[in-house]
DNA sequence: TGTAAAATAGCACGACCGGTCGTAACAATG
DNA sequence: CATTGTTACGACCGGTCGTGCTATTTTACA
């Protein structure tokens, strides 16, 4: 029992100094220190630095699925809903009391030359993530919100790239315009795939 | 004259190893190993780490100059040259002999949240890249190839998020169709600033 | 309340970190 | 030829890294 509370604690802390320094910067000592442990009791709990990201990594997806996918469910299904979730994405890490960025997508640049558990685990949460996507924006083409041949996948593909350049511009070049342009470029790419005339259509 | 040689050497060597493993990847001992030189020979080079992160840093940015600009600037002016920058740009590090990833992008996400010397150089080299797109796109619109009234840096922003699915997408989900994909999406960008109709127009 | 089990602390390890030291070979310059 | 500055070496600094092993404390339950 009081292990559980332990865990969440260290899971805290962790997550907050994952979201500033990345993987490779939370370290064990820095870790129990934050959470007034030592650093073998902490061990205790995490088996190896590599489970301890592991279990960092779903901590910060758990975090999402809590601050960004659940709240975006109530709206109604088909664009509200995607609408939604886009809100709710867009930097989401500091509105969820996170320190700094999006821990995943850190991650997508900090592992991408990397091999191992850690980065198969990146991989399966960003995979999951798209999936997510993918159905939302599905739902949207079959609501008729979006043309019928929409390319999802492409769709998926641009709307990651503006989230990427929205935490680019948002936390690294602090550009206060970052917001507005991250939603001009989703309306410019709702309104490609909503309107028949010049639509996104596969051939 | 025999230091500008190992100079060379080291900046070899060191981009190598920050293309694969990132800004705190990259450790004097490593980087003295690899280009058979101790550690204190290679301190005489660099008076501090951040020295070294710092001159890497420019020598990525010398050779994507090399690699990608300059050959871009043989294309016509224009949209044609645009493209032709952007062609290069796309996956630009393994294309130059780099084992890894563009450095500079993964510095954006790995210096967000960080202070000092090295974030503001990094700052300074992606402020100046972005010039550069910005120049490029005001002469597509200067010479007619893209609507007059296209909003350039909303253009720039975008393309930035292009570049970065682009390198999310090819390098850490290996994704075999990035490049498909980020070309659609060019199109696609280019198409809705070069019609009237749908234009992309600041009001 | 006694006791087994779980949680945490203490300590030590080998490796590596960025960085400094004195020193020596070598080049260029006066 | 003497002097000076650069380049490089090897040893070493205090610290931190991840990870074991062994106590000791704390908790949960009979």
């Amino acid at each position: 029992m009081k292990s559980h509370a332990t865990r969440i604690t260290l899971l805290h802390h962790g997550l907050r100094a994952l979201s500033v320094d990345g993987l490779s910067g939370v370290t064990l000592g820095r870790l129990a220190e934050a959470a007034n442990l030592s650093k073998s009791g902490l061990f205790a709990h995490f088996r190896s630095k590599e489970q301890l990201e592991v279990a960092l990594l779903d901590e910060a997806a758990r975090l999402a699925r809590a601050q960004v996918v659940e709240p975006a469910m109530v709206a109604p299904d088909g664009l509200p809903r995607l609408r939604a979730l886009v809100e709710r994405w867009l930097g989401w890490a500091p509105r969820a009391g996170l320190p700094g960025g999006c821990p995943v997508a850190a991650a997508l640049f900090e592992l991408d030359d990397s091999e191992g558990r850690v980065r198969e685990h990146v991989a399966m949460l960003e995979r999951e993530w798209r999936e997510l996507l993918r159905s939302l924006v599905a739902s949207a083409v079959a609501l008729g919100d979006l043309h019928p041949e929409t390319d999802v996948e492409q769709f998926v593909w641009e709307l990651c790239g503006i989230y990427l350049s929205h935490h680019a511009s948002a936390r690294f070049l602090r550009d206060p315009a970052a917001d507005a342009r991250a939603w001009h470029a989703f309306d410019a790419l709702l309104r490609r795939t909503a309107m028949p005339g010049t639509s996104d259509a596969v051939q």
